[in-house]
DNA sequence: AGGCAGGTTCTTA
DNA sequence: TAAGAACCTGCC
């Protein structure tokens, strides 16, 4: 099917922008596993998308994952050029970035994985533990692809996978006692939707691996608390840089999740890490 | 060869 | 409570 999007909606700055590790480029569109879904979707001229999936599973699936009924367009408009023009370009340059609505435990795993690590890493990782504990499925077209395991399926994994093959280093720990909890039900997703969100944080932070910034993005990119504001190194540097009088957040509530989307790429665009772009020395 | 990469944890004042 | 070191691994 062919759906028009007009607001921002760009699959290339999406997929860079270190929320999300399995989207997989194919031509001009992208393979995208959601749960126990896939989709192959690409751009279709003016604003148009072509994805192969039914009016239904749009309806039902892929619209709320893509988080098309905000408008990051009003967003992206709240920032004002005179008062915050640093912002406003970083705004500008992200355009089209959005806030997917990701599997809270695949996002839970994901990052606490992340830490210490360059995106390749990350995707490598991810994929691998798809491979050894996930399970296979069939899409339209009747490729095969893997879901991401559960609690269950991950904490069947043992030391030695998850160094080996997984590639987790020291973290392999982190998954497996996290993994464990989740299957004994002594963590539940769920639960934390429900949690204001200093709960939520300091639930999360009992997590082993979890510190305050991988909550952050388990909060905001899990489960879709978009005024939570990770700080990483590339954020910690623009907010030295640019706002050395100080960065007001209170000013963006609640959407301060999606100016962090902006700075982030914006940072990292101009020292030269774009995803997209390879590495240009000298 | 040694440092660093999208942090967290553990150890030490 | 606050800095510093250690940690798997891959890459320059």
């Amino acid at each position: 099917m062919t759906v028009q999007i007009q607001d921002d909606f760009d699959l290339e700055k999406i997929d860079g922008s270190g929320q999300c590790f399995r989207w997989e480029r194919d031509g001009n569109g992208f393979r995208i596993v959601h749960g126990e879904h896939a989709l192959f979707i690409r751009p279709g001229g003016e604003d148009r998308y072509v994805l192969d999936c039914t009016e239904e599973e749009y309806a039902g699936i892929w619209r709320p994952y893509f988080d098309l009924d905000t408008s990051y367009a009003q967003i992206r408009g709240r920032v004002e050029p005179a008062s915050d023009p640093y912002l406003a370009a970083a705004a500008e340059a992200g355009r089209g970035i959005r806030i997917l609505r990701q599997d809270p435990w695949e996002i839970v795993i994901t990052f606490i994985i992340s830490q210490n690590r360059n995106i390749p890493m990350i995707r490598r990782s991810v994929e691998a533990l798809c491979v050894c504990a996930g399970e296979v499925r069939e899409d339209r077209a009747g490729r095969s692809f893997r879901t991401f395991p559960g609690p269950q399926q991950l904490s069947g994994l043992d030391r030695d996978t998850l160094m080996g093959p997984c590639v987790l280093g020291y973290r392999w720990k982190y998954v497996q006692d996290v993994s464990r909890r989740a299957a004994e039900g002594l963590f539940l997703p769920e639960r934390i939707s429900k949690m204001p969100d200093r709960e939520a944080m300091e639930a999360l932070m009992d997590l082993p691996g979890v510190g305050p910034k991988v909550a952050s993005c388990i909060l905001l990119f899990g489960f879709h608390r978009l005024d939570f504001f990770p700080v990483d190194v590339w954020i910690r540097r623009v907010l030295e840089e640019e706002y050395p009088q100080g960065y007001d957040r209170e000013k963006y509530t609640p959407y301060n999740g999606v100016y962090q989307q902006y700075l982030f790429a914006y940072s990292r665009a101009r020292a030269g890490r774009g995803s997209e772009m390879p590495r240009n020395p000298g």
